[in-house]
DNA sequence: ACAAAGACTGCAATCGTTTACAAGGAAAAT
DNA sequence: ATTTTCCTTGTAAACGATTGCAGTCTTTGT
C-alpha cells in the first residue's frame, strides 16, 4: 500500500469524487457539502495523502520559498534573527533559502539573479552593503529589510541604533567619564554609520569634545576588538571609557586588555552593543545595549508574509526599541 | 519586454527551435549541434530566461530541497554547521529547509511527516535525541546524521568525541592534576554520553580514581556552566581541574568563578570542548578541544548529495578529527 | 548509387495541483 | 407549474519544464 505516495487522484478515487472536490475540501472546506467533505477527509486519512507542494506551487505560481540574504550565517547575531524568521515562516509553510553573501563572489549579481528569476516569493535582506540599484527590477517580489540601508525606502524592521549609541554615552557620562572613545564597525556598513553618528551627536549634546584619534576602526569581530585593545594600550593619551559598536568587539577588547594586566572597569570602562548571550557571563559582565534579535526576525517575517499575501510591494516600517543594560564592565573613571 | 519572466517557450520561439532543444541545450549541451546551441544560448541571454525550478522539479520528481533538522538555530554551534551545509548545498542549487525541533511540539511526528510527505530530497539530522523508529518508513529519502546517534546505523559524519575527552584528561594529567572533575551535557544527549564515557575511560587508563561527586550535570549552556561554578565554589573537597563538555559551559563557569574572586588557572584549571570563536579571546584564553564545525557541515552535505545522486540510502560514515588547543585556562594545580 | 549508421531535432505525453466555467439538482420565488 | 436562484460538483485547461520515441537529414561504408 505505502509503496508510493498517494496523489490527489488516488484520494479522489477512494472517496468517489473528482480531484477538484478533493482540492477544494482541503483548501476551502466551507464550500463543499458536509457529507462529501467527510468522505474526502476519510479518504485522505486512509491513503495518507499529502499535497505535493511542488505541483501546488507550480499551479499557483508561487514558490513557497523566501530568500534570506545575509553576510554570514555563522555569526550568532544573524543566527538569532534567522531563528526568529524560521519561527514564523516554518508554520506558514514557507521554506527559507539562505544565501550567504560572503561565500559567493559577487553578492550584487546574485541578488539581482534571485530577484529576476522568480525563485522566491519574497526576500529578507540582512545585509546593508548591497547596492540599491539592483532593486530596480520590474517584477520583483516583496522585500523586507531587517537592517539599516542607506538610500532605499523599502519596508524595514530597524533598531534604534543612534539612540543605542546615545544611551551608551549617557551612561558613561553619568559615571563621570569625559574622555570617551569609540570603536566602529566596518567602514561601508550602515550600522557603523548610524551608531557612529549617534555617538557623535550624543557627545556633542553633553558638551564633550570629539577626539577623532579616539575613534578606532573595527569590523564587529572579536579580532578587531583585540586589535583596538593593542592600539589603546600603546597610546599615551587614552580615553577612560570606550563604546564599541558590537559586543563581540567589546569581548575581544576586554580579553586583550586583561591579558595585558590592566583591569576593567578600574582602568577602562567598556560598553558594547547587542547584548549577545555571553555578555553577562564575562568577567566582568559586559555593559551593553540590548537589541532583541529574535524579535527582529519575527517582525520581518510577519511583515513579509503580509506583503506576499496582499501582493503589495510596500509596507510599514517598524522600529524596535533598544535598552541599556548596565553591568560590571563600566564604572567611574580612574582618579 | 521585461514585463513577465521568460519561459522556455519564449526562448524556443526566439531561437526558432523547439522547447525540447532548449531544455537539452541547458542540461546536456553536448548532444545539440554547435550552431543550434549558440542560437539557443543567445536567445537565453536575450530573453533573460531562467529555468523555473518549480516546474523542473515537478517534472523530475524531485524537490530541490533538503531538510535540516536541528534543535536550535540560535546556538552558534549549529549555526556554523549550517554555514558549512549552505556552502555546499547552495551552489548545488538545493535549498535548505530548516526545521527547529525545539520550537514545535512533537519533533518525532514532524520528522515522520517530513519523511513520508516527500517534501525533501534528503535530510540532515543534527539532533541526536530523535527516536530511530521513525526512520522505518518504506520510501524515505536519504538521510545523513551530523552527530552521534545511538543505535542507528545511518551514514553519518561524526566527531571523535571520546578521543577529545581523552585529550583533555591527558593534558590535565600532564600538568600534574590528579583531582579532575567533569561537567556533562544534557542527560539524554549522545554527545554527553560519549564524552562522559571518554572521560571515564581516560581517567581509568591513567589510574586515577573516578569521583562521582565531581561529575556535574549541565546542558551545554553558559547558564549551566555558571551553575556548576556555584556548586564547585560551595563544595569543600574540590577538584583542581575541570573538563566541561562545551566551551559555552566553560565560559559560564570561568566568568562565575572569577566574579567570585578566584583565579583561573591558579585556583582551577578549565578545559572546554568545541573551540568556539570566543575561546581565544577570553581572559584567560580557554584551553579546549577543537572540532571543525564548518567541516562537519560540508562533509555531511557532500555525503548527502552523493547519496541523492546515486539514489542510494547507504553511504560511508566519516569521522572528523579533534585536536587539543592548550591555552591559558589550564595550568599546574595549586601547591 | 544505395543502404546503414549516426547525429540532431521535434512531437507530445507527463509530473500533481488548482481553478474558471459549466452543468446538474434542489430549494425558493413568482 | 414555471422560472430564478443557490448550492454543489465535475470537466478540462492550464502551470513550465523534461524526455522517450520517432522522424529528418547527413555522413559513411560497400
Amino acid at each position: 500500500m505505502d509503496r508510493k505516495i498517494a496523489t490527489i487522484q488516488d484520494v479522489a478515487r477512494v472517496a468517489g469524487v473528482s480531484t477538484a472536490t478533493v482540492s477544494r475540501t482541503l483548501s476551502k472546506p466551507l464550500v463543499v457539502a458536509k457529507a462529501t467533505r467527510e468522505a474526502v477527509l476519510a479518504a485522505v486519512a486512509d491513503t495518507g495523502y499529502r499535497v505535493n507542494a511542488t505541483a501546488s506551487n507550480l499551479r499557483r505560481q508561487r514558490t513557497g520559498t523566501v530568500i534570506v540574504l545575509l553576510p554570514n550565517i555563522a555569526n550568532s547575531f544573524f543566527a538569532q534573527i534567522l531563528a526568529g524568521l524560521a519561527s514564523v515562516l516554518t508554520p506558514a509553510e514557507y521554506g527559507m533559502l539562505i544565501a550567504d553573501t560572503q561565500s559567493g563572489p559577487d553578492a550584487d549579481r546574485r541578488l539581482a539573479h534571485y530577484l529576476a528569476s522568480g525563485q522566491a516569493d519574497g526576500l529578507v535582506l540582512l545585509d546593508g552593503t548591497l547596492s540599491p540599484e539592483v532593486l530596480a527590477i520590474p517584477a520583483r517580489p516583496p522585500i523586507v529589510l531587517a537592517c539599516e540601508w542607506m538610500g532605499a525606502d523599502l519596508p524595514s524592521v530597524r533598531v534604534e541604533n543612534a539612540r543605542g549609541a546615545a544611551l551608551a554615552v549617557g551612561h558613561l557620562v553619568r559615571l563621570g567619564h569625559t574622555r570617551i572613545g569609540h570603536v566602529t564597525g566596518p567602514p561601508a556598513n550602515v550600522l557603523t554609520e548610524t551608531r557612529l553618528e549617534g555617538f557623535r551627536s550624543a557627545l556633542h549634546s553633553v558638551g564633550l569634545p570629539l577626539r577623532e584619534d579616539w575613534i578606532l576602526e573595527g569590523d564587529f569581530s572579536m579580532e578587531s576588538g583585540a586589535a583596538a585593545a593593542h592600539l589603546w594600550l600603546a597610546s599615551e593619551d587614552r580615553p577612560t571609557a570606550l563604546f564599541l559598536s558590537s559586543d563581540e568587539m567589546a569581548a575581544g577588547f576586554m580579553g586583550e586588555v586583561q591579558r595585558a594586566g590592566l583591569r576593567v572597569p578600574e582602568d577602562i570602562s567598556v560598553v558594547g552593543f547587542d547584548n549577545i548571550e555571553i555578555a553577562r557571563h564575562l568577567a566582568p559582565a559586559l555593559t551593553t545595549i540590548r537589541q532583541p534579535r529574535t524579535v527582529i526576525g519575527v517582525r520581518a517575517a510577519e511583515l513579509l508574509l503580509s506583503m506576499i499575501e496582499t501582493g503589495t510591494r510596500d509596507g510599514p516600517s517598524e522600529v524596535i526599541e533598544v535598552e541599556l543594560i548596565p553591568r560590571g564592565s563600566s564604572g567611574p573613571p580612574p582618579a
